[in-house]
DNA sequence: GACTTATATAAGCAATTGATTATATTATAA
DNA sequence: TTATAATATAATCAATTGCTTATATAAGTC
């Protein structure tokens, strides 16, 4: 089992409404930069930044695919996220409208 | 279920060191301010400080016998927090090095 | 090549936080 | 009532944090 300091130091991952939104989006499906950008309505280096530290922790992986980024869960080696996060409501309407945009703007791709 | 700032909010408290051990230790059995300032090592305004913003979230509650105040975990409304202690290690070592001092001691009576 | 789009990094800053020290409150004991 | 022990609160401060703006890198397009 994992020791204290580093359960506390991962949970300070999860308490920020910014990059729990972010996990909770990306439970839906992978998402790129971009796209994370226009659903939580803030800068593009406010995402990075907050991608990056999910990313050095480990609770999320990326993979480019051209100009994109991106970014998916992978929450199986830290069972207590997984186990909150099965306990933070679904963003999924979010996303659709999201996908709206997309159709009429040509967004990410 | 609960809103996603909320949680957030409460994950906060679950995000530090002090807090977490403090959670752990009452996992054992409840305990009073000044056993909890002797195995965490620090000041008992410290402490008594992080007990403040437990019990405003409703994580611990309190019961006054004399002069010791005696806390005790109250997580039936938070599952997930709940979800979480499930995964932090156990501190009843050092639960046990107290009982030691306080034979010597009589720390707490 | 030059231009655009997507993303990352760096610097700066206001706000929050965890801790300390000092003081107040509450209860017990002499 | 005076003294002591347990706890709470207030003031202060250094460190951390989340965000912004500016700039750099990387990939695609013309």
């Amino acid at each position: 089992m994992e020791d204290i300091t580093k359960i506390a130091e991962t949970l300070k991952l999860l308490a920020d409404r910014t990059r729990l939104t972010i996990l909770t989006l990306l439970r839906e499906r992978e998402l790129c930069v971009c796209e994370i950008v226009e659903v939580l309505e803030t800068t593009q280096p406010n995402i990075s930044q907050h991608l990056r530290k999910l990313k050095d922790a480990g609770l999320v992986s990326e993979a480019r695919r051209g100009q994109w980024v991106y970014y998916s869960l992978s929450l199986a080696k830290v069972p207590y996220v997984q186990a909150v996060m099965d306990y933070v409501p679904s963003a999924k309407e979010q996303l659709d409208s999201l996908n709206l945009d997309c159709t009429t703007d040509d967004c990410c791709e």
